[in-house]
RNA sequence: GCGGGCGUGGCGGAAUGGUAGACGCGGCAGACUCAAAAUCUGUUGUCCGUAAGGACGUGGAGGUUCAAGUCCUCUCGCCCGCACCA
């Protein structure tokens, strides 16, 4: 039994299309461009199957597209700065530069033998000074448009490693590598002004109909638009304790956000957040007060802890005015619940109304008052126990609010502070801006000199790029460009005296916030061309993890206004579609003593347990997402060896819908080689003789050549509609369905029918068309052995004839009472009279009418007949 | 707590309200073989029945409908995201 020689047929192909430079484009005015676009990965190291079913996909419709008639952009390159290369440099004693340039080069061997359409002549990388100097640009563009500033703000501080640790990088309130306390630091740090846009970038989610409706959400969420009010809340007499804040005598009232304006006459405290200012202020004569905000600021900011940690305040002696009431007086206390980042860093307290100011107010014995009357409950009688009331209602005990409805009452709350100036309804988000400070090597250097007469310097433009230095050492903790001997001192632009770089580097978010941009244009002077963002851009089809749900394509859509506003581009959204695959899963094992084993160091054992090498029991776990640290992973050139790209890659889109996990098993794989086997010998060593490419087929066809013939567009049609839909694994199904249908055409209808060569040759010449886009090389190859013309990949897309896909004849339920009693044959479109006779003359209906006339048929034409005994 | 998703054979999964289980994996039986691998053929939801056939069946309970995996109400379980957001 001859086998499918893919080593010789897949190198060979690829570099067929390398040659003719297949899948290189150019803009062409005029002609429907596509650009698809994967998420471009990190270069960590090798690939393992896992990380290839997203290119996969990917490919399949870039291919596809191209196959229509589509000009298809299709690029791939390298988010190549990042924390993971400083690691191996400190681990591996070799240099980011080094490891990064080695891993990409292992990588991009490794997909281009999956056989990917890429254009490798756009091929950038994020670490290249030619890509970063532009994102320095950019940098000081936004930094003129008032886009990029510099701020104070609370940073995660590793004391051990002498930088700032990013959320994901604090376990447990330590450093993840360091294992020292994290300490919260004020720290000036770079910051890009995302919330200039934030009502735009919240209301565009709408027109973004072709994401999933998870990731928009999401977004949503992640800006968390809140309505609401500011109130201003008078401090009653002059500061305890402290000197007066500024001015004479007169202190400054505190400002509070809320969106329950409603509730304002069941306040019974206000609460400031330990870092609100005039609780710093107040601090300074209060020893109490500041060992209390000392403590929350040593409780970490980890989900966990906040998620335990209690409701704790401190009373600050102060007295404020209920905006409403000039005889009404509220304490207010500093809390560690209340956040500064939010809304003003400071809030009122309705307990009766909130759940986490009730727990605050009957721990401190605070008054609840009731203000909103549930429908139907008795004034007299309703009371808040152990839960706030927090739905709709009556406001009472509410003075001018009484008797409104909530959504009332808020609204006339709001217009009678505005009226008494004591604030104003306003609106909140939980989008903060976006700090791109860090304190790292391997990162794009920030384009700014630090002079100590001229303050901020941005380096001249035609300095930049600013690239880093090659000769860096790891040996200390902290930022290697701060310890440079030399890199930092420069003299200032402006005055020409001693002056410093700034040291940090850019978050690699910013990199991966506009390549989609360089790709368009990847060798221009400029970041990219105006003229190739218009062509090629928006992407039409972006495929990531869902991962990057919010970072990522939140900081890219802000940056593509930022962009706009900047003069780059005329173009607001960058992702028109977008696709989130799931995860590649493999059985996870381990050894009796609990190490994690690869699933090739695990072997079945005669009695069919399974063993490691040495004959030992390997305990299974659960079934999880392919990770290296869980050795649970399959690696990519283990597998390409020994099957080949193509069966890799049908296995990656049929075994589950894309936007599920995959399980990756090892007979799955086999099975998806049998079937390429099968569809080699199909095409190569076909059941009939075929006839030359471009045979007329007879007039007329025998029944069952009618029927494969119906087959093959029917799955045309099938196959087309499903790859719109990124059903893979279902148009995979078809395929098989006509594969099926073309190996079980009967051996006597082949043999004496003149017709048969025809038709096979139609049937095979669209199976090798329809399997382009998933087995690229295996298609070649069967395209090859049918004598056509040229190379598949340049062969337009078949289309079914609708006439030759609609079946002549239909099978008809036939329902009694709902369950189905018979089938029925019948030419399609045959008329309901006939249809309902022939079921009522059916013995099995007969049976259950029992003589009696039928309440009600109902013929649905074509599918089905339903009768009510 | 808030938001979202998913529950269908032994497994992955199909099903515009119209024949539930397409397609595949695995299993079982057989062919070829000294044997094995490979390949091929048949079969494979459960229960009753020799069979014809029948009953049951899409997490659970109700409902709408001639007809429900699909629509509605309630409920249980699992997964994901956000989370002291005022």
């Amino acid at each position: 039994m001859s086998r499918y020689n893919f080593r010789e047929t897949e190198t060979r192909w690829q570099r067929i299309w390398r040659e003719r430079r297949l899948f290189e484009v150019a803009a062409e005015a005029g002609r429907p461009k596509y650009y698809m676009l994967e998420m471009f990965p990190y270069p960590s190291g090798k690939l393992h199957v896992g990380h290839v079913r997203n290119y996969t996909m990917g490919d399949l419709v870039a291919r596809y597209r191209r196959a229509q008639g589509f000009n298809v952009l299709h690029p791939m390159g390298w988010d190549a700065f990042g924390l993971p290369a400083e690691n191996a440099a400190i681990a591996e004693h070799t240099h980011p530069a080094v490891w990064t340039r080695q891993n990409i080069a292992t990588m991009r061997a490794q997909l281009e033998r999956m056989g990917f359409a890429y254009d490798w002549s756009r091929e950038i990388a994020a670490c290249d000074p030619e890509y970063y100097g532009h994102e320095q640009k950019m940098f000081l563009d936004f930094l003129a448009a008032g886009l990029a500033y510099r701020r104070e703000s609370w940073v995660n501080w590793d004391p051990v490693e002498n930088t700032v640790l990013a959320n994901e990088q604090v376990v447990d309130g330590r450093g993840w590598r360091s294992g020292a306390i994290v300490e919260k630091r004020l720290l000036a740090q770079w910051a890009l002004r995302i919330t200039a846009f934030t009502e735009e970038l919240l209301e565009a989610i709408g027109g973004l109909d072709r994401w999933p409706e998870r990731v928009r959400l999401m977004q949503e969420n992640w800006i968390g638009r809140s309505e609401g009010a500011r109130v201003l809340f008078e401090i009653a007499g002059p500061l305890p304790n402290a000197p007066p804040l500024a001015g004479e005598g007169r202190v400054e009232p505190i400002e509070i956000f809320t969106t329950r304006q409603d509730t304002l006459y069941g306040a019974s405290f206000l609460a400031l957040s330990p870092n609100h200012k005039l609780a710093q202020h107040l601090a300074e004569g209060d020893s109490g007060l500041a060992a209390f905000i000392a403590e929350c600021n040593r409780m970490g900011t980890s989900e966990a802890v906040i998620e335990t940690a209690e409701k704790r305040g401190c009373m600050t002696g102060l007295e404020a005015v209920h905006p409403f009431d000039p005889n009404r007086r509220v304490p207010v206390w500093v809390a560690n619940f209340v956040l500064m980042e939010y809304g003003t860093g400071a809030i009122f307290g309705c307990p009766a109304h909130d759940q986490r100011d009730l727990e605050f107010a009957r721990k401190y014995r605070l008054p609840v008052i009731p203000v909103v009357l549930p429908p139907g409950a008795d004034p007299q009688q309703f009371a808040i126990g152990d839960e706030a009331y927090v739905e709709d209602g009556t406001l009472f005990n509410s003075a001018f609010l009484d008797g409104l409805p909530v959504a009332e009452a808020k609204r006339v709350a709001g217009e009678r502070l505005e009226a008494l100036g004591r604030g104003e309804r306003t609106i909140a988000y939980r989008l903060r801006d976006w700090g791109v400070s860090r304190q790292r090597y391997w990162g794009c250097p920030i384009p700014v000199i630090h002079c100590a007469d001229c303050g901020i310097v941005p380096v001249p433009e035609h300095e930049l790029p600013v690239t880093l230095p090659m000769d860096v050492s790891f040996d200390v903790p902290g930022n290697p460009l701060d310890h440079h001997p030399t890199w930092k001192h420069v003299d200032c632009p402006r005055c020409h005296g001693p002056a410093q770089r700034e040291t940090d580097t850019l978050d690699t978010f910013f990199d991966s916030s506009w390549y989609f941009l360089r790709f368009c244009s990847p060798h221009a002077a400029v970041a990219f061309t105006r003229e190739a963002a218009s062509y090629w851009m928006p992407v039409d089809q972006y495929i990531g993890g869902v991962e990057h749900a919010v970072l990522h394509l939140l900081y890219s859509r802000f940056f593509t206004r930022a962009l706009k506003r900047c003069g780059y581009l005329d173009l607001d959204e960058p992702f028109a579609g977008l696709f989130t695959q799931g995860m590649v899963c493999h059985q996870t094992y381990r050894s009796q003593t609990g190490e994690w084993l690869f699933p090739e160091e695990v072997e079945t054992a005669a009695a069919g347990e399974l063993v490691d090498g040495a004959g030992r029991p390997v305990i299974v776990g659960r079934t999880e997402k392919m990770s290296k640290s869980k050795k649970n992973v399959v690696g990519l050139d283990a597998i390409v060896d020994t099957y080949g790209a193509d069966t890799a890659r049908l296995y990656l889109l049929s075994d589950s819908p894309p936007e599920r996990d995959l399980e990756w098993t090892e007979t799955g794989i086999e099975g998806i080689w049998r079937y390429v086997n099968r569809l080699w010998r199909l095409a190569s060593e076909p059941p009939v003789p075929l006839p030359p490419p471009g045979t007329p087929l007879p007039a007329a066809l025998s029944p069952p050549l009618g029927a494969l013939r119906r087959a093959v567009h029917q799955a045309i049609a099938a196959v087309t509609d499903d790859l719109d839909k990124f059903r893979f694994n279902r148009a995979i199904a078809r395929i098989r369905e006509m594969t099926n249908a073309i190996e079980e055409l009967p051996e006597p209808a082949l043999r004496s029918d003149p017709g048969a060569p025809a038709v096979l040759r139609e049937a095979l010449e669209a199976l090798a068309r329809l399997l382009g886009p998933m087995m690229p090389h295996l298609a070649e190859e069967m395209w090859l052995s049918l004598g056509g013309a040229g190379l598949l990949a340049d062969q337009p897309w078949p289309v079914a004839d609708p006439a030759l896909a609609r079946d002549a004849q239909v099978t008809i339920a036939v329902q009694v009472n709902g369950k189905l009693r018979a089938t029925l044959e019948f030419p399609r479109d045959t008329e309901s009279g006939a249809i309902e006779s022939a079921a009522l003359g059916l013995p099995q209906v007969a049976r259950w009418l029992d003589g009696r006339a039928p309440r009600k048929v109902i013929v649905v034409p074509n599918r089905v007949v339903s009768i009510v005994a």
